[in-house]
DNA sequence: TCACGTCTTCACCAAACCTTCACAGCTTTT
DNA sequence: AAAAGCTGTGAAGGTTTGGTGAAGACGTGA
């Protein structure tokens, strides 16, 4: 039931329990998936299901994730987030012509990789708003540019992921944690760090003129109230 | 009546205190709560009841979690959230064929769990009431926000915990013990600490011009009431 | 390598909150 | 009418929680 999310993602990679575990965890988001173990199959699925995004390993027998990229790119914009061992060539993959949408490094946690995903299909899916507003802030999650009441506010990475995971469930009240996880996946920071990034967010707002959008829920955590 | 949030949620845990805990705590957001202290009495329960979510320890006699969740993974779709002692092999618990929804590593505070099951019954049900009414009185359970004839009323923590049992109920008359483990589970305060909030809350719905919602029932305890 | 911006931790403080108590007022019982 | 039983109430004390500034860790790019 409940049929909200059934987007649908292939992976490609050649190791079938980090592909197993990869699936599991989509799944329990609510997407569907598909696997290919090498890259002709991954170019085989992808003309046969049309994915609605694409988890691509680079070493790969047959066919190497940069080619699959590269005839994948040719094809369309199907969304690609490359799955890579080492951080250096990073740069020239995202960099040059080829246009990979993300990429995380193994070793990676599942739950990153799903961040990622859900990251990359709100930037990409039409049907999602690139533009939050709440009270006199507004985010734009295309460009990641912060304003209020108009005018730019510079936000350090934390601060902007903070704000947009506050922002777009308005006035629901978040704990710490539910914070951490989603501004923060793969930090093992103390609930605290939410706290003293929320202070320098709300120092910004204040000199911003925005001083009570940034609610403290005594006991719960914060909440971003823009309304009556 | 009033089947407002009628969430069956099955505790298997064999650490009585444990299982107590959660079951407070579970109930105090309006659940109903059945609990097993075995793996095979837990197999039972999910086929008798069909709960909406499993609260799942591993370490258990008879059978354990893993082999339990294997079951019910059989027979449905039925989240479950595994209750265990260490955070190491979690994502091959919850990636390779298992599939278990979330996870909470011990030792956990019952916060945490209440949590992760309201996350996860979120991402199941998406479309969960959380607006509670009782005549002018309006509570919204994910904001954790009170209004008054449409405006806005502030209330401590243990005031809004009360308010938000007795609103679940109208017109219920609640025991202070009743109202005690609803609204303050570990909490070995005598039972006058319930007229003190209430005296409070009393003001402050006075202040907003309700002054009659929150009766008193005399060798009762208290009750809710919105007219008619 | 250094300089810089950012992230995280920590310790301390203030404010908010919870609980208890004593007594007053009211209701019911004797 | 007095006694007994409940509930309302204000104030005091102690506890918990969040705000805050500073210091150190970390990472990145010059």
């Amino acid at each position: 039931m409940t049929a909200v999310n059934t987007n649908l993602i292939l992976i490609v990679e050649d190791e079938l329990e980090i592909a197993e575990v990869l699936e599991a965890y989509l799944r329990r988001e609510g997407w569907r998936t598909e696997r290919a173990l090498d890259g002709q199959r991954a170019l085989d699925l992808y003309r046969a299901t049309k994915p609605d995004l694409i988890l691509l390993d680079i070493q790969m027998p047959i066919l190497d994730g940069l080619e699959v990229l590269r005839r994948v790119r040719a094809d369309g914009t199907t969304p690609v987030i490359m799955l890579t061992a080492r951080a250096e060539d990073i740069d020239k993959l995202i960099g040059l012509e080829l246009g990979a949408d993300d990429y995380v490094v193994k070793p990676f946690s599942p739950r990153e990789v799903v961040a990622r995903v859900k990251a990359v299909l709100r930037r990409v899916h039409p049907q999602t708003p690139n533009m939050l507003r709440v009270g006199s802030l507004e985010l734009d999650t295309q460009s990641v540019i912060v304003k209020i009441h108009g005018s730019r506010m510079d936000v350090t990475p934390t601060e902007y992921r903070l704000l947009e995971t506050l922002a777009r469930s308005p006035a629901r009240a978040f704990s710490r944690t539910e914070l951490l996880e989603a501004a923060l996946p793969e930090s093992d920071a103390l609930e605290r760090v939410v706290d003293a990034h929320l202070k320098n967010l709300r120092r910004k707002l204040d000199d911003a003129g925005a001083r009570d959008l940034l609610e403290t829920v005594r006991g719960i955590g914060y909440r971003l109230w823009g309304g009556v």
